[in-house]
DNA sequence: GTCTATACGCTGATAGAC
DNA sequence: GTCTATCAGCGTATAGAC
């Protein structure tokens, strides 16, 4: 794997989660990374390529951590888990799911594909924690599992599509709600 | 104003709801209407007044939907605003917020000015609605009003976002949550 | 691997006739 | 108000030289 296609793909992947899929272009890329237009192409043939590569490579990197978190408390595991937003926010980037989601109609369906193999594998990964921290006594709360995993995605995804619109720290505000509802 | 204008209107705002502002086109609009062009550049001379009209038109119907349900019972009113969701999870649409939100950086100016407007109005009609319900003593929620308000806000908006993705109601489990922690 | 050159449709937008 | 005609620029993508 040469320096260029990682270039590419990191760059690739901080203007998706910036701006979203359909509002960046190749230009965007080969203008920065001082290369040709042509020259992306022949890494990533076609926009799609691209951006399998990049769901592809963050389902490798949660796969990672998410087993590393595997061995903490549970409370600290859910932490771990709302750590990835804030991380995100102090770096003014959405997370993947927020960034390629809201136009998941108009992406290419290979994309699509990944993009629903990695929602479940992050979804299937919290219930799980939210369930053993559950019947171990350590979390209270009353809903299912998977209706708690579903609010603390969904509010932690927003919570960085909000953020440049309210100017509002909403991440502190869900997170407090999140931790002491558990 | 004409027939014509409101059809635009409607078409566009379906279009945003469902793609993002920056996946639809002139093009879109023109066909389907079966007009030119140049006649939807003459109702909204730029994309940028065509959306500048869609949020102002929702500003007036929140406002308008919100005056009302300020008469209904404290937790009548938070089932009320969770019904536009499920309203518009019925019709496969986003919630406005939910479809410009993700690309607010790389809209025009202006349109960042109404949206985060549009965005301080609904979020502060939510607080108060949880706030009065708190001191009436109908809400026993611990945390404060707006944080509440945040996590409703953003679960809401992105199981919107999820649902095509997931295919589950995601929408159902976090209003269950979300109702349970009141 | 990277370049030059190029294709070609689509994009938002305007001028001027009717 | 709607049309025809037209624009310059950008979008993804390819062919072929080096």
């Amino acid at each position: 794997m040469s320096d260029t296609r990682t270039e590419i793909l990191n760059l690739a992947e901080k203007l998706i989660r910036q701006r979203g899929y359909n509002a960046f272009s190749y230009k965007d890329i080969s203008v920065p990374l001082q290369i040709k237009n042509a020259a992306v192409h022949y890494h990533f043939p076609s926009k799609a390529d691209l951006g399998i590569a990049i769901i592809e490579r963050t389902r490798i990197h949660f796969a990672r951590d998410s087993k590393k978190w595997d061995q903490l408390a549970p409370l600290d595991q859910i932490k771990a888990f709302i750590g990835i937003y804030e991380a995100n926010q102090a770096q003014r980037l959405r997370c993947f799911m927020g960034a390629l989601g809201h136009s998941y109609e108009t992406l290419p369906p290979a994309m699509q594909a990944v993009l629903a193999k990695a929602s479940a594998e992050i979804r299937s990964w919290l219930e799980g924690a939210l369930e053993k921290g559950k019947t171990s006594g350590a979390f209270g709360f009353k809903e299912s599992a998977i209706e708690k995993a579903d609010l603390i995605i969904t509010s932690m995804l927003s919570s960085l599509i909000l953020l440049p619109i309210t100017k509002d720290d909403v991440l502190a505000n869900v997170r407090n709600s999140i931790l002491m509802s558990l």
